[in-house]
DNA sequence: TCAGTCACTTGCGTTTCGCAAGTTATGGTA
DNA sequence: TACCATAACTTGCGAAACGCAAGTGACTGA
């Protein structure tokens, strides 16, 4: 199985278009994506945090996006402790990366949805 | 029927919350409507160029996107001749104000997708 | 032993998507 | 005046995605 835009005989096969947009939107081009990591950027990290955000998220959404993030390489998830095994997730490189994207969205959103305002930091306890 | 962010009894009413980003995600948080943005970005103006590019947009999705868009401000639609009357799509200052999030896009969709590029500029018969 | 937490998974009705075909209005061509 | 073509949509309908609610399994602390 090949991913997508990936190389296939010397040509490449994008899903719809070479556009680095409609790539772009190919993964992120929903209604929740984009806030799961606007989530982690603001320093969320457990499963518990991401569904407690003012927008609910339904619990099997975001297994689903957090599953595809991890696919793409935008997130990784790992133990941060056993006896029970509890997870977390972190932004990549890559997902990092898409801070500017954020903030693009942030700035135009502000000026025209009046009222909203950027959601502040999360703080997290040390961990053991 | 009030619009999302409309004030209400002098406190603001968002459809999901009060964070920009996720304001616009239900705007502009599916597969198509930024690509219709970027068309018009490029040039593109009528309904025929939008469903020629590449991705092969589904008409009634277009034209379901290009009355969102209208009401959303971002759009606006015009007749540019009668006998028979054929309508054009223009970016309004509120559109063009989210070249800024296309182009970031398009900087981490470059990056990120190797063979991606940017897509050029069409050009227009003149009027009359 | 028994309620509680965390990180999910499953069921299922509702909504949205998207392919294909149809519609309306008009102009050009023979 | 019949016929074909074009522009800008609209309609039908099966498939996929969404999202509410409830369930699951591992373990902790009282």
């Amino acid at each position: 199985m090949l991913g997508d835009g990936e190389q296939m005989g010397g040509k490449m096969k994008f899903k719809r278009s070479s556009c680095p947009i409609t790539n772009v939107l190919d993964t992120l081009g929903d209604k929740w994506t984009l806030l799961v990591i606007r989530d982690l950027v603001l320093g969320k990290r457990r499963y518990q945090e991401f569904t407690s955000s003012p927008e609910k998220i339904a619990s099997n959404i975001l297994a689903d996006r957090l599953k595809k993030l991890e696919t793409s390489g935008l997130v990784t998830r790992h133990a941060y402790q056993r006896n029970p095994v509890r997870y977390e997730y972190l932004l990549t490189e890559k997902g990092e990366g898409l801070k500017p994207v954020l903030e693009a969205i942030i700035v135009w959103g502000k000026k025209h949805y009046p009222g909203t305002k950027r959601f502040p930091r999360v703080a997290h306890a040390k961990e053991g």
